[in-house]
DNA sequence: ATCGCAATACGTACCGGTTAGTAACATGAC
DNA sequence: GTCATGTTACTAACCGGTACGTATTGCGAT
């Protein structure tokens, strides 16, 4: 049967890697739960392939907790740069956007925080792999907020920006701490942060 | 020799007792690597007892961690009450020498951050003991820093406590990824937040 | 004082399960 | 045939936890 018979629409009737399944599982699994908390033999199980399937793709467990933090960073950036769906080229309403919908998020049942900040709790050591991406991503995501604090014509934007940071982190790190935590003042903190930074008549 | 040749002083020999050596070395290692890196074993070689001695004082190694995590917490309310070795009567003046001390640790590097925010990390299930010992203190401490707030005369008192105490576990977080983080600002913007959450005429 | 004895406090040695990781081989699709 | 995958089986280390034996101490009765 060469003309395969297609019910509808052109589906290419998934051959899904295992590779791109275990990455799936894995960042499911180790989101949710932690890293050190999940063991190969539950991601795989979850993935529906086998041990060795993972083996071939990732050199290790730390491998593969690698490829979840870069897998995270490209989707927090999509989130960041886009809250909500919406594009915003005001740097004003754009990070008040992502506070809002990011405390939204945080003071629901299950939140787990962010991935990256957790992964450098379970890994102090430097040399981690995941580690390493996870401060590489923080060292940009700092740089992206200062930026976007200088467009905010702030005196200090480096204040700013790191101010706007912490209480970032502060929203990831308490709305996993308990439900209805103070990520539900986040928003109008930062809006009192950017006032009282940009203003002086 | 009934008359034991004691250099100077009546010293008791002190026994030491080895339920205290554990939770010493069990705060040590758990804080500086985290709670699930270290095991049982490694805490009994490092408190030069051993592992029996561990079970006859602890139920469970989550019990040990639900240990440290009470000394943990009162540990924090010492440095919390006084920052610096110092008391103070000006709720400001006491926040902000707090938010000093706290950021000027989190900078150095072996920073890792507040024990009891990590372990809620490392544990996400709500029935973890050494969890459930993190969510309590976590909850007096907001409320700690409401009462502060209203001290310091704030429109908004849970809006302004909640802010600091996400400025402080932002300090937390982003202390342990990077030397040289955003933790510096921390100070200048608790300064901004609290000024602008007080009276306005 | 000293004997007897039990409570206290600790160590030796071990167990069973789990973990990350691998080797060898089979199978099905193109 | 070759590529990606599944199957089975294994390992070596590690981990939390325990059964059991032992030294030291405190103390009442003699």
């Amino acid at each position: 049967m060469k003309k395969a018979v297609e019910p509808q629409a052109e589906r290419p009737e998934r051959p899904v890697r295992a590779a791109d399944r275990i990455r799936a599982s894995a960042s499911e699994l180790f989101y949710r739960e932690g890293i050190r908390a999940v063991g190969v033999d539950e991601v795989v199980e979850r993935a529906g392939v086998t041990k060795p399937s993972l083996y071939r793709s990732f050199a290790s467990k730390d491998d593969l907790a690698a490829a979840y933090m870069r897998d995270y960073d490209l989707d927090f950036w999509e989130k960041f740069e886009n809250p909500g769906g919406k594009s915003y080229s005001d740097p004003r309403e754009h990070v008040l956007a992502y506070i809002r919908v990011l405390s939204t998020r945080a003071v629901r049942k299950g939140y787990r925080g962010c991935g990256l900040s957790n992964a450098t709790v379970e890994y102090p050591a430097r040399d981690n792999p995941a580690r390493q991406v996870a401060e590489a991503h923080k060292k940009v995501f700092r740089k992206r907020l200062r930026d976007l604090a200088a467009g905010m014509g702030a005196r200090q934007p480096a204040v700013l920006g790191d101010a706007l940071l912490l209480l970032i982190e502060g929203i990831y790190s308490t709305g996993q701490q308990s439900e209805e935590g103070p990520a539900q003042s986040a928003l109008a903190a930062a809006k009192l942060l950017i006032d009282a930074s940009v203003a002086k008549p």
